[in-house]
DNA sequence: TTGTCATATGAATGATTGCTCATATGTTCC
DNA sequence: GGAACATATGAGCAATCATTCATATGACAA
């Protein structure tokens, strides 16, 4: 038959029938590497922390600080990320900054995620 | 009243009852962890793509190198951390291994990321 | 204006990480 | 036995990253 290779699996011959089928089932690149990013993004613990508590309340930057344990400037760093990625929103007022949740869909993926962790 | 504090945020005085009510919220330290490793594993492309292939296809590992386009070496150093974490499961059969995936949660998790980066 | 406070940010640093290369293990075939 | 091959793995390296420190911006109060 046509692929009699498809029990030796070389490095140079493959079973290159299996492969396309799985590859044509894979998203497409665009679509991986966004997908990888935004688990990389909720992969620390602080970020996740971040929008865990934005979640549930609006949070000026150093009681995000007070809750999480970590410095004033840290938070400003990941905040940044999560601005630029657009998971969070934030209100000004005054001095004040204050930050919140602002994507639907992450809780659900936490929330998957968390089925997923107590097993 | 008793938080006068709650709109002067100073580091040393802090919203607290606000920060102890979102903190009762938050999952604790240990399923934190969890989960932000649980998606440390899913944010790099590389490993998400064994994943993705491993939940329509039992692939072995320079299948998986050639579907994915990296050296059998970094397939393998990456299973090793899959197989550690219990997302893959693997089938032996002479020389070969067999890769597959191995938690039905996860497909689901990238499922809803999908729709997230989707808009 | 001057000082204080909340936040932002650039540079530096120590830690982590994903890959490569070399080598080891274990299997099949001669 | 020995050669060829699939996979595994340790060491080394370059890149990325999360935090810290110093400083900047911008708002409010005196």
């Amino acid at each position: 038959m046509a692929d009699r290779k498809a029990d030796l699996c070389s490095q140079t011959v493959v079973d290159e029938k299996k492969v396309a089928l799985v590859r044509s089932h894979l998203p497409y690149d665009d679509e991986i590497a966004a997908l990888s990013e935004t688990f990389k993004v909720l992969g620390d613990s602080t970020r996740l922390r971040i929008v865990l508590a934005g979640a549930s309340e609006e949070l000026c930057v150093c009681d995000l600080g007070a809750l999480i344990g970590v410095t004033v400037s840290a938070i400003s760093h990941q905040l940044r990320l999560l601005r630029g990625m657009r998971l969070v929103k934030y209100r000004k007022e005054g001095k004040m900054v204050y930050y919140s949740l602002d994507d639907k869909h992450i809780s659900r993926i936490i929330r998957e995620a968390q089925t997923h962790v107590r097993e």
